[in-house]
RNA sequence: ACGAAUCAUAGCGCCCA
């Protein structure tokens, strides 16, 4: 088992999910039992390809075959539902697990946690964390960059801050992780100075920058519509061999895009491709948002296709960007189909959807259908901002 | 032998013009 386990789960990091799956049948029928790090092993493919249909399978598999749930793979559920939005049935799965006597660690502690800041709800998340410590456990340099990262997006740098010395005093190591969550706040404030000054901290410790501050110092320069620092700061890296990655190209995709420099995108693409950065959803988001602002919206379909072929899926962004850019020129019921597609492709709407959706609604003089979507967003329980 | 923290993409409003 232990030796099947591991190839497996080779097989799933390459990719080879199908493969795996042939070999644990085999497994099977063989009469060797698998054990829940074998599960958890497709568990956590499955989670990370966000098909849930596939973690359903597996999990009544175990169930079938005697093999209960242990810590890690309610880790991985967590995080699976956490990283599609589904914040309460995150929350749920971690009760369910204490309820079922399951001794909760830093890890799956942790991962609650960042969901929950991540959705905006600090409060409990550090309810949980004190939860934790009551319990007798430690918090690590994760957990307490999950909290700091919860306030840094909250703009609440003075607490993060905060947080920072109270790792200090416990002696837990400053990594690049906890610098590079600080700089973003930071970056995030407009206050790119506050990041300078960290990266210099950094580079006393030794620390020389990673591919993520030149990604944030970028994105921070963009925000403050320092579109040419930006751009040089992204190619400075090469000089500095610091290789770039998939999230540095799509910050210049989008930049161009946002410019209206469509060419100069499509290169950006082809070149990523070359260096064998692929693509994923959020760079072809960049592209399509940014031909449906100026109209092209035949074009934008195309690179939603495009994507499909490639194997990667629309989500959320996707679509909002298709039925604002739809609203935009008057194709409200073209928006509508959108909007009704979504569901069946388990994409959860959110505030910023149906505000696209409503907004366009109103503008065509279609307030009843609009107060419709309202209501429905309201019973979906989602509160306008 | 399994699991956790940092970067990129969407709407409305506000401000400015």
């Amino acid at each position: 088992v232990y030796s099947m386990t591991l190839v497996i789960g080779e097989l799933c990091k390459r990719g080879e999910v199908d493969k795996g799956k042939g070999l644990l049948d085999e497994m099977v029928g063989r009469g060797v039992k698998p054990n829940e790090f074998t599960y958890n092993t497709f568990v956590d493919a499955f989670v990370k390809k966000l098909d849930f249909v596939g973690v359903k399978k597996i999990l009544s598999e175990m169930e079938k075959n005697g093999v209960s749930l242990n810590v890690a793979t309610y880790t991985l559920l967590i995080e699976g539902y956490g990283s599609s939005g589904k914040i309460e049935e995150a929350e749920r799965l971690f009760e369910e697990m204490q309820g079922k006597g399951i001794e909760g660690d830093v890890h799956v502690y942790t991962t609650m946690i960042s969901w929950l800041c991540k959705s905006g709800n600090l409060k409990s998340a550090f309810t949980l964390f004190d939860e934790l410590v009551e319990r007798g456990l430690v918090p690590n340099a994760h957990t307490y960059g999950a909290l700091i990262n919860g306030l840094c997006k909250a703009g609440q740098m003075e607490a993060a801050e905060t947080l920072l010395n109270e790792m200090q005093t416990k002696g837990i190591n400053l990594n690049r992780v906890i610098f590079n969550t600080l700089m973003d706040g930071y970056c995030k404030q407009g206050r790119i100075d506050e990041a300078w000054r960290l990266q210099s901290v950094m580079e006393k410790k030794g620390l020389q920058p990673d591919v993520f501050v030149y990604n944030i110092i970028a994105t921070g320069l963009c925000k403050l519509n320092q579109h040419e620092e930006a751009k040089r700061c992204l190619l400075s890296m090469v000089d500095r061999d610091v290789a770039p990655n998939t999230v540095t190209y799509t910050t210049l995709i989008d930049l161009y895009c946002k410019e209206g420099n469509f060419v100069e995108a499509k290169r950006i693409l082809r070149e990523m491709e070359n260096k064998g950065q692929n693509p994923n959803t959020v760079t072809y988001n960049a592209l399509i948002d940014g031909h449906c602002k100026k109209g092209r919206m035949k074009e934008a379909h195309k690179l939603r296709n495009e994507m499909e072929s490639k194997g990667l899926v629309p989500d959320v962004y996707t679509y909002t960007s298709l039925i604002h850019g739809e609203c935009i020129f008057g194709r409200i019921d073209e928006a509508l189909k959108l909007f009704h597609e979504m569901p069946a492709k388990n994409l959860v709407r959110n505030v910023v959807t149906y505000s696209a959706l409503i907004s366009g609604l109103s503008k065509d003089g279609r307030s009843d259908e609009a107060f419709r979507l309202y209501d429905e967003m309201i019973e979906a329980g989602l509160t306008p901002d």
